[in-house]
DNA sequence: GCCGATTTGTTTATCGGTTGAATTATTTTA
DNA sequence: TAAAATAATTCAACCGATAAACAAATCGGC
């Protein structure tokens, strides 16, 4: 009983497909299968789950060895008669993806392999707000530098950097508005895109809360329908959308502003120029400034919340309910059964999560037969970097005929 | 500058591709470049416009035309030299899709062809509350054996059959709540699917609004960008979601569930246990009772709205009041860039429509740079049963190696 | 009214990638 | 030590797309 299927047909995009595309997709489905696989499969169970023939497989395995992008191990202890299989493993000395993030109050890099292994990170903790966006950028560079050392020291080729900036971000890499950092229109890959680690090898600039949804899938992986929200408390508060275990970007690119979504219509200025939008109750100015703790690290907020502070735990309790209310509204028009509380929210998780789900319970009309989780983050602060570097590493996974092609390589 | 690829890597899915799928997928191109092209191209031009050889275009049409998709027209008046070229457009005497439609006041049934063509259409007016599931499926018998017959009159297929239904519908077709019907857990493939027209010919079940938005998306086709979301007004307030030419089902199949998202979270209790739902203050009976014309044809508050009626106009600013906020909650979410008033709606848009964009702008926060226009609906009442036909064309448009396989064709 | 230029559509040899069967390789079991 | 079992590779065959040559149908110039 096929619903009605869902590809464009409008737009007349898609190109012609040759011969060489198909083996474009066969390469990426056996190598799919591998990263998702639990234990190292041999040519033959990939031939067996795949539905391509040992043969193909065959070839395919070579082309991907002999690009790095997998290694074989040896044989797993087995039982029975036959000739032992080799194991096949992404490759931990091949490509790796280059995280970066530019943050209100720190600078922070990471290196991750093929196999999702954190290879290098660095931090710089200073405040950015007074610095321009070209001083902050050089300092970025400085990490870039750095990591290129670490990649080379470790045997691993820089497949692709991405930077994560807590703001709007067109397709192009410009950062149209990044308002606690006070960024406007600021070009990214021109500013940043000229050094020499970078050149030609992929700059990509993307919002703080899309990557850290990236990395929150990537590290929930498996268990997870791959369908929630990852709603970034931050001074603003963002949100990453993931359904199908893709990010949902939206129509144009600026999905996810959960911040300015209404929660009290006639409620409280925001100055974004509305009224009532969920940032003036559940963003951090607002639940620090209730809980008179205005400018204390978050901390503090859950040191007070733990003794049972009652200015922290009716803040903690307005701030919920704001939240139950937006995500409500979220679910009743996404459907997605999972809500990841992350940036600020993870650690008072504890307080915030029993009362939205209660909120959604009460509001969303199919909660009934299709029940929602309200968690913490996996990831703590360093998701959105770990999603960068991350979102690099999964390109490389899901083109690897690109990789192959690459000169660099 | 590429953005980080959003193809699915968790959860292998996706199978092997062999040569057959190869020709499957380009089958589906150069049909989508016929369906999508002005006027009716030539095979030089396709292999043009495709990127495919003339040879290999030349073979796929000829598949084409042999299944009945395609039909060959006189070549258009040309200027120049060389051999004159025979058009191609989508055969008006193939494949047309059936949709159905069960609404509280009405059923309905048309015919659709590949070119879009309204072939047959159907409706019968009762009132369908006091009517059990089982006796209302036998009333969209007859009009289902009724345009069988219509179809083979005219010397068309039927591909597929598609029914609209005012509720929540599960992948399998299982109406699980249709409130104003007062439908629940309602097996429509297993009361309808016996018919010995649609016996084996695939029966889709799906939401009226998504249906409608797929109507919509239908008819405004190549004007707009194929990103926006439909709302439906009756009873009940449901949205249909179109994203990318695509509609958006949600997660588990239930999004747009619009009428449910709160817009005054501490006002009116719902049928649905929460409080300050939208349908309370834009749903039909709110506006009827706010006009005092409870229980009145919609018409009726059209001709009060027209005289300047104080109570009507009253009910209608409350509306579209209510309607702002949910709708700039769902702009800030999901970006896209048009808004469709469909249902009741429709009618009333002259009032709903100014006040709704001009919540946009003051409530979301990119509008600055990316505009969002609210607009009636192209279609009327017709929309759902008209968008049911065109999904079942349209996914023959998307999958003719599917068609052409069919041993009934 | 004929001939070359031009464009359309088909034919034919070739190529690339997958398949399936046969072959080789390496282990366990009898 | 032989037989059975499983893994991986080799090779002819197939299928769909390609490129180039060829046939068909029109226009323009003389």
């Amino acid at each position: 009983m096929p619903r009605p299927t869902t590809t464009p047909v409008g737009a007349a995009a898609a190109t012609a497909v040759r011969q060489a595309s198909l083996r474009e997709h066969n390469l990426a489905l056996v190598l799919r299968h591998i990263a998702s696989a639990s234990s190292p499969p041999s040519r033959a169970a990939l031939a067996a789950t795949t539905g391509l023939t040992r043969a193909t497989v065959s070839t395919l395995v070579d082309d991907l060895i002999t690009g790095r992008l997998l290694t074989e191990v040896d044989p797993a202890p087995r039982s029975g008669a036959g000739r032992p299989a080799l194991g096949l493993t992404l490759a931990g000395h091949g490509p790796a993806g280059l995280g970066l993030e530019v943050n209100v109050d720190y600078l922070a890099a990471c290196l991750v392999d093929l196999t999702g292994a954190v290879r290098h990170r660095a931090v710089r903790r200073t405040d950015l707000r007074p610095v321009s966006p070209a001083e902050t950028l050089a300092l970025v560079a400085d990490l870039v530098t750095e990591a290129a050392a670490a990649a080379d020291r470790q045997d691993l080729l820089l497949a692709g950097t991405a930077l994560a900036v807590p703001g709007l971000v067109t397709a192009a890499g410009v950062v149209r508005l990044a308002p606690n950092l006070g960024w406007r229109d600021v070009d990214v890959p021109a500013l940043l895109g000229g050094h020499p680690v970078l050149a030609g090898r992929g700059l990509t600039v993307d919002n703080e809360a899309n990557l850290a949804a990236l990395g929150e899938l990537h590290a929930s992986s498996a268990a997870d329908s791959g369908n929630f929200i990852y709603i970034s408390g931050e001074v603003g508060i963002g949100a990453g959308i993931v359904l199908h275990n893709t990010l949902f970007r939206g129509a144009r690119g600026w999905s996810g502003e959960l911040g300015h979504v209404p929660v009290h219509p006639q409620g409280r200025p925001c100055r974004c120029g509305g009224r009532g939008c969920l940032e003036q109750y559940a963003g951090q100015e607002a639940i620090l400034g209730g809980a008179e703790l205005t400018g204390a690290p978050v901390a503090r907020l859950v040191e007070a919340a733990e003794r049972a502070d009652p200015a922290a735990c009716q803040a903690l309790a307005g701030a919920a309910d704001a939240l139950g209310v937006a995500v409500a509204g979220v679910i009743n028009l996404l459907d997605v059964d999972t809500v990841v509380l992350g940036g600020i929210y993870a650690p008072l998780a504890r307080w915030l999560a029993p009362p939205v789900e209660a909120a959604i319970r009460r509001r969303v009309l199919t909660a009934a037969w299709s029940p929602v989780t309200v968690r913490a983050a996996l990831l703590g602060g360093e998701a959105a970097v770990l999603g960068a570097a991350g979102s690099v590493v999964r390109a490389v996974l899901e083109q690897p005929a690109r990789w192959l092609a690459r000169p660099d390589r």
